[in-house]
DNA sequence: AACATTCTTGACTGATCGTTTAGATATGGC
DNA sequence: GCCATATCTAAACGATCAGTCAAGAATGTT
């Protein structure tokens, strides 16, 4: 009937994730938006409407797809502590290399106040996180691995936060308060064992 | 010799600081800044030089002043894992009422990749965070509160792991998983101790 | 091939950004 | 009271901001 798109919108909206995370939503404008998506300013409203629209779809999407990722995998072999204890290796592994920290706790603290719908979309993450957590804790517990007077849904939370802190710690480049931070933290998960691992 | 300031510096340093722990360096702008000190423009870059210099000042001021305080009253009384955890209670319990997070967090997250100065500013008081907390825990161990196998050092860079993700999901009202948390991080304490507490 | 429709383009909007300037005003030493 | 010096005020700087517009180019249907 008419034109069709020329560009993949797919791939524009992941290179507008992309700048967001490095630079977040302030420090970002629509013309670094318009050179590093290649497309023209105008398209970019038509596509993704404004501004604020266009980063909570980034967001969205980072959500989906980028943050803690790993941790599905984690779901699906059966898992123990020894797998957690990995995971979280791999998590302070992984900030290192990620310089640009992560675009979820960016968000929370550049936006949340003032965009509800940013709050929201990130109170979502921790919940499904501290949800597949608890689902690995129970069914380790349930293979006995666990100590009975664990309480699945509290070290769950606990992981969580110590995600936050990691990626602070990360961004901040202390790598050795990590190392360190990591090792008392191995020291509990072993604490929590029925069985050595 | 010449007329003298009709302001207090420090009382508008407050000010200044006050709005960039809240907005942010990015969201905040010098016209938001001059309503919000009541002097005048020129005043401002007269006194406190440009928008970064100003911004460096107010986290300089907020470190000093604000962050951790109650940190040093753990230090000076005779501390044991008692007052550590009723410290981490009460910083929690902070979280709850400081909506705006942490000015160092905000700092870290949103202007550490293009300042090195406020990065190295921010290394600066997470070292100052772990040396505090290491003495404690030493001044514990030689008092035989605290089971000799634990590395004082290593349990407190854990514990500023800890101030961290408390932050975040405090900013990110997320009270309920930080109660949990808690909860686990306080049972892990108890481990620790070589005396009931 | 002609049409309606949609996308693309680049110039443009008014507003706001951080920073600076020139002139008025107030202060302290003589 | 006078002058040197510093602070203050208001206006303005060029640059950039988010968002829009009208005209041209490309497409699918008929």
């Amino acid at each position: 009937m008419a034109r069709s798109c020329n560009f993949d919108r797919q791939e524009k909206l992941i290179l507008a994730m992309e700048l967001f995370w490095q630079q977040g939503f302030a420090e970002t404008s629509i013309s670094d938006l318009v050179g590093h998506l290649g497309i023209n300013r105008f398209s970019l409203y038509n596509s993704f409407g404004d501004k604020q629209n266009l980063y909570r779809e980034c967001l969205s999407f980072y959500l989906d797809n980028y943050s803690f990722g790993a941790l599905d995998t984690l779901l699906h072999e059966k898992a123990g502590l020894a797998e957690i204890e990995a995971y979280l290796a791999r998590f302070i592994a992984l900030q290192r290399e990620q310089k640009y920290g992560c675009f979820m706790q960016n968000a929370v603290l550049e936006k949340s106040l003032d965009d509800e719908g940013v709050l929201q979309e990130c109170q979502r993450l921790f919940c499904r996180l501290q949800t597949s957590f608890t689902q690995v804790l129970q069914d380790c517990q349930a293979r006995g691995e666990l100590l009975i007077h664990v309480q699945p849904h509290q070290v769950a939370a606990f992981l969580v936060l110590q995600l936050q802190g990691i990626r602070v710690l990360g961004k901040a480049g202390e790598y050795e308060l990590l190392d360190n931070g990591f090792a008392v933290l191995q020291g509990y998960l072993h604490t929590l064992s029925a069985k050595a691992f």
